[in-house]
DNA sequence: TTGTAGGCGTTATCAT
DNA sequence: ATGATAACGCCTACAA
């Protein structure tokens, strides 16, 4: 019995076929009772591959849905038997010039480089050598991509709301520079141009990702001479803020104000009072999809999204819950109704803790 | 030259003191004009040590603090030289397993089983072959655990309250059956104690975690016949709760009732309004002191945190921010203030869309 | 002061 | 149908 006989049988690799059942049998006895395992690292060294994905990431964020991805890529990486180690940079260039030495040196077979919000990157000359696919980001050299849908699904989230009747939408866009509110915009024309809603650029704004933002703007846009009857906001923690400054307007949602999120993030989204509409962003899939594009080839399950050439594009499904119900019949009042309060706080919005 | 010349000088051997300069030189050179790396596969093949830690996670939890651990086990882990990769099982039996033949297999050199939530775990025989450290969890099987200082943080949140004079303080604490709880009631018991204060039964109480929670027994605790003048809780999310509950009846924070969460989760304490005070709950020293333990003797920077036997428990500092004042003169009224509410909705609180 | 050779645990090629 | 044997890239005694 040599040592080949037990490679053989131990990948059972079809030359060996021509192996007796009884010596097949012999071997698989002695695995189970040395309780073998084969030293993978001497098979990479043999094989030259490793079976292992880098992925470097800017930041792991604050942001649970960052984790989804970790978990599409490392279900997607074990079912084709591979392994994923994530290395995080924090932005910092020497902890991403270490990484990159790493990369080569422990052998990785491919490269998975992520970021936290979608934006361009540049990629370490170094990483010429070697697969790799970009997650939630860009770059102008002509790697692959996994993005997100964002202008059919920010056209899903005005379509939620155009489906309920209303017609004046406010848009609570994200920062103007990013590369996902440019597409969102363009979603929210879509849907209304397929509606064939005129634009109306006063019912747009940019916000910035924080609560407190879409607090200010839906501030803005309900106390406008012809407010909207439901607002959309560019994640759902501006949608958050677009419940405060109705609730601080005595205005109830949805009956008077439907609002729709973005993201899916279920602290803001799902937990909300009532439950947020909204549209959900794949990480989970996006993690797996770029997995899939550096193993395509090994047996996985299911078949991978789309792509079309260099961006695989992954869609963001909407997410229909409470916060959103036909327009009401007679306009909201374009001043807020003074209210009564008992204490001295009035300015004050008493929300908005967290 | 030859490749032991090279080695040698690749990894600065002390037995390379013998080489000349010129020889050293020549490798460094061609080192450079190579661009060449060590194969650090065939190098672990050859020496036995990965150099590769891995970490066994439950569940990579919603909570932005789990990230907080992965970023103090890498640093660490880089500073010595070491990787870590991190495999989650979700709970999942098959990937747990999984999970045991693949650290088996790549032949890492150590390994750190860690949990979202303290508790008990179970480690897999399979694992008696391995430097393993246990992290935010612990068992009955003699391994080493890394482990919050729990009883002290929650003497400490307790102790910051009395040092502003309160001396009837609430403590919604978490579910009655963790551990973290039990040592929590511990130290809420000795900050008391320490001041001379008695421990009054009713002023205690279990939530679950959840912002709701906090708000529930809050609500039970404020319009109790001689309410706490400060309310500590078992985490920030209840701690919200409770916001939201003083806020419900026109009770200013902290002029009217003081405040003081507990994990310090940027989503709830930082950002409340206003900002909270609470104990940190120290997972980036904790991530670092788990690789610590594994990799001691390779330099790293600060020192580790003080271990005591098996286990190793790690500081939770109170950050003290603008939910504390002193109690008020007056006593709070028994019963809350009848509030006039414009509209219909008084029965749902307003808040807590979050 | 430097070079040679053996072996880490695999796999692959070639004999037998 | 199976057994030797070389090679993957590195480290390390030991020899030169």
């Amino acid at each position: 019995m040599s040592s080949a006989t037990v490679s053989f049988v131990v990948n059972d690799d079809p030359k060996a076929q021509t192996l007796t059942q009884a010596t097949r049998d012999k071997v698989l006895e002695a695995v189970r009772l040395l309780d073998y395992r084969p030293n993978l690292q001497a098979r990479s060294l043999r094989t030259q591959r490793s079976h292992s994905i880098a992925v470097l990431t800017d930041e792991l964020t604050a942001v649970p849905y960052e984790n989804s991805t970790i978990r599409g890529m490392q279900e997607r990486a074990w079912a084709g038997g591979f392994m994923v180690t994530t290395m995080t940079t924090g932005g910092n260039a020497a902890l991403a010039e270490h990484a990159v030495e790493v990369v080569l040196a422990r052998q990785f077979d491919a490269v998975i480089v992520t970021t936290a919000f979608t934006r361009e990157v540049e990629v370490p000359a170094a990483f010429d050598s070697i697969p790799l696919v970009l997650l939630n980001c860009f770059s102008r050299d002509g790697h692959r991509s996994v993005l997100p849908a964002e202008r059919s699904g920010s056209r899903s989230a005005a379509e939620l709301l155009l489906a309920a009747g209303h017609t004046r939408i406010g848009f609570i866009n994200g920062l103007r520079e990013t590369w996902a509110a440019g597409q969102r915009r363009l979603g929210y024309r879509d849907a209304l141009r397929a509606a064939g809603i005129a634009y109306d650029r006063t019912l747009v704004r940019w916000g910035d990702y924080q609560t407190d933002s879409g607090h200010r703007h839906a501030t803005v846009l309900l106390d406008s001479p012809n407010p909207p009857t439901a607002i959309m906001a560019g994640n759902d923690r501006m949608a958050v803020g677009v419940y405060y400054a109705a609730y601080q307007r005595g205005l109830r949602i949805p009956e008077d104000l439907s609002v729709v999120g973005y993201d899916d993030h279920a602290e803001f989204s799902a937990h909300a009072v009532p439950a947020m509409s909204t549209v959900r962003l794949p990480y989970y899939e996006m993690g797996r999809a770029a997995v899939d594009l550096l193993i395509a080839g090994t047996p996985a399950g299911d078949a991978p999204p789309t792509g079309h050439g260099l961006v695989t594009e992954v869609e963001c499904q909407p997410v229909a819950r409470k916060s959103i119900g036909p327009p009401r019949s007679d306009p909201i009042a374009p001043s807020p109704p003074a209210r009564p309060r008992d204490q001295a706080r009035d300015d004050a919005p008493p929300e908005n803790p967290t």
